[in-house]
DNA sequence: CAGTAAATCACCCGAAAGTATGAGGCCGGT
DNA sequence: ACCGGCCTCATACTTTCGGGTGATTTACTG
């Protein structure tokens, strides 16, 4: 990701240009216009930040996830690390599939896991609070629970975590 | 959501009343100079860039997801250590007394981990809903966390279930 | 290209969970 | 007899969850 991340402050700087080139124009433009300078400065304030958010979500987008020995990706993995497993090392293959988990939803339950809030994990999967919700809707339609409790025992039962 | 939401628009709302500020003060302070615009540009472009490129970072970071045994990561390593968490495999005796866990609160613990609702506690134990959730406060308190999902996390690393 | 699935997010609303505080009864030890 | 721990319950209030609905974007597939 970093050629992309590269790519997007080179975008940036070229934007600021851009906007340095507007300001002048405008200096000249409505040099009698009073708080000129303000104006734009919250104009330009405004768009960078949006653009900042904006890119933010985009590059934060996609995400890479190894389940089992299968690597799905949508950008690019640099390195893989393999942490020595210890115990659990079993049922996930067919059963994820059978069960029609998705692979959001799936880290969504490994977080819930852990005990996590709703606020937490959507801090950790840097996506918002309803969409966490919505993913745990599914997990909870998919796992038949009422409740996120439930769903960690069943997890665990089948072997999940 | 609701609150990242708000947040973000705080995080605006500070972020401009900085540039504002930032502005007057540099209005005053070089008010001789004569390419204050541009100076003003300058600032706001730092100032605005830092904070895209910070929240491309942070957004993007490499982010590292454990399924199973299995890390991967994009970009810089950081690894992602799972640590059995003491795993002290069974303790009860002495832990229990050491962490002060009443009887009661051992049976709340107990359906906790069953994914019961503090309603159907009540209902196994024959007491109010109030007095499970006064079990649940205290137990939360011993175990030094906060939800119930953390407290059978907690239960199960301690080997109390 | 239409259809579908996944992922994202929002808003509303009611239910459940959790916090804070107080209080009364019971029991064992000093 | 007094004290402290445990169990019980209540009231009041805040926060978090979960359900329901609808919408958009992206990507894959027939």
């Amino acid at each position: 990701m970093a050629g992309r991340t590269f790519l997007w402050i080179v975008f940036y700087g070229l934007a600021l240009a851009l906007l340095a080139g507007l300001m002048t124009w405008a200096r000249y433009r409505f040099l009698l216009i009073d708080h000129t300078e303000e104006i734009y400065g919250l104009i330009i304030g405004v768009i960078f930040i949006g653009i900042g958010i904006w890119m933010g979500l985009k590059l934060s987008r996609p995400k890479t996830i190894v389940v089992k020995e299968t690597v799905v990706q949508t950008e690019t993995v640099i390195r893989e690390i393999r942490v020595p497993e210890e115990k659990t090392a079993k049922a996930d293959p067919a059963l994820l599939e059978k069960l029609n988990i998705s692979l959001r939803e799936q880290e969504v339950l490994h977080f819930l896991a852990q005990g996590l809030s709703n606020e937490e994990i959507a801090g950790r999967l840097f996506v918002s609070l309803n969409t966490v919700k919505t993913h745990l809707s599914n997990l909870y339609f998919k796992l038949e629970v009422k409740r996120r409790t439930q769903a960690v025992e069943k997890a665990r039962s089948l072997g999940l975590i």
